[in-house]
DNA sequence: TAGATTGTTAATCGATTAACAATC
DNA sequence: TAGATTGTTAATCGATTAACAATC
């Protein structure tokens, strides 16, 4: 059964399967079961099978998940089955780490645009680029057709590239800064945010 | 009303409630509502006052909360009223940028041992000390009664690291490699995965 | 006092889980 | 065939939300 409207919580799930359907795929493993997989990432095999049931039939009674065509399938209902391009908006210390990351390159996704507001930092050469002005973000990212970026700006700073990255059309963003953004509903917004992480785990921690 | 067991969502709420109020209280104001912290954080104020509510009773009605008295109580609820140790495991590019970044310390959370597996970095220095070897790394974090530790070496790594972390007595661990780690369960873990929220908001990009 | 806002209850909503017929 | 595992249903579980009496 595919179609209506798949929980948010599900596709979060999805890049998690993908993950461990790769690293098995890697290591040459031909089949699976929602059982295995659920074992790898510590998940029960029903919400697996169930997560995936949203999408179509993926398995085969008996012999379970063909590992590499399960992958596939996930790839092309995420959309990572093609290249997307990012902006990264600030080139400070995080934003040069974020630049020199090669995770995401890795992974089918180009940092093609890199703004920043410091005079100093502007011209600095990343990758086959140069450091642009965030003056000319809007410019910039509406001509290169750019639809997800990634901000790694101080917070003060933050809500103010966000009205930019939006008015430029950017309809995806990856926030690095400790705030929550105000954007309209058409916009989604995934927040990093390390030291939250911690917090939360201090709690526990008598 | 205090007491029971509070659900892990709420707890995971609570950093995002005291970065509010921590910038409320820096913007010099006095007194706040949950309806205010819900439009600023887009959550109902509904929510907020219930997740409090299983710690308390912070607020005054009619008045609501004083910014400064709840970020403290809430501080203190997460026990981030104090500094905490950690260990960063893995001092690549990652690790790097991980000892090299401010937010941390800033927030109390202070890396004071650094471990690697190749002998061209072990020996480095950061901050106050040098890289150590990682098969010191049980005695050392032992020794030092360090018990929250920071994850940042390759995939096919990350589960031996974490084995020895959790000999040495660590308690939580913040996991920037891209795999679920298996862990007992009276240890924490919290994944920092950039790949899988750009590959969960690609589901949304047509 | 009148207005505002809390803490809490009860209702709603949604997600997870167990169980199993279907079938490879 | 016998054993294994899917996809799906229905039950359970838990979280969110609306509403409101209490009260500052």
């Amino acid at each position: 059964m595919a179609g209506a409207e798949v929980p948010d919580i599900v596709i979060g799930r999805l890049p998690i399967y993908l993950r461990a359907l790769t690293l098995l795929a890697e290591a040459g493993q031909e089949f699976t079961s929602s059982q295995e997989l659920g074992q790898i990432l510590s998940i029960g095999s029903a919400q697996i099978r169930k997560d995936l049931s949203h999408f179509g039939e993926f398995g085969k009674q008996g012999t379970g998940y063909e590992v590499s065509y399960l992958r596939d399938q996930i790839s092309r209902i995420l959309h990572v089955d093609r290249d997307w391009s990012l902006a990264l908006v600030g080139f400070g210390d995080l934003g040069q780490a974020i630049a020199h990351y090669g995770g995401f390159s890795s992974k089918g996704f180009h940092i093609t645009a890199v703004f920043d507001a410091d005079p100093e930092v502007v011209g600095q050469s990343f990758g086959d680029g140069a450091v642009r002005h965030v003056d000319t973000l809007k410019e910039v990212v509406s001509d290169m057709r750019i639809r997800m970026a990634i901000v790694a700006v101080p917070a003060a700073a933050a809500q103010d590239v966000t009205d930019m990255l939006i008015e430029a059309d950017v309809k995806a963003i990856l926030n690095y800064a400790p705030i929550t953004l105000s954007v309209p509903s058409h916009v989604h917004v995934q927040y990093i945010d390390p030291v939250a992480h911690l917090q939360k785990m201090t709690y526990y921690l008598a």
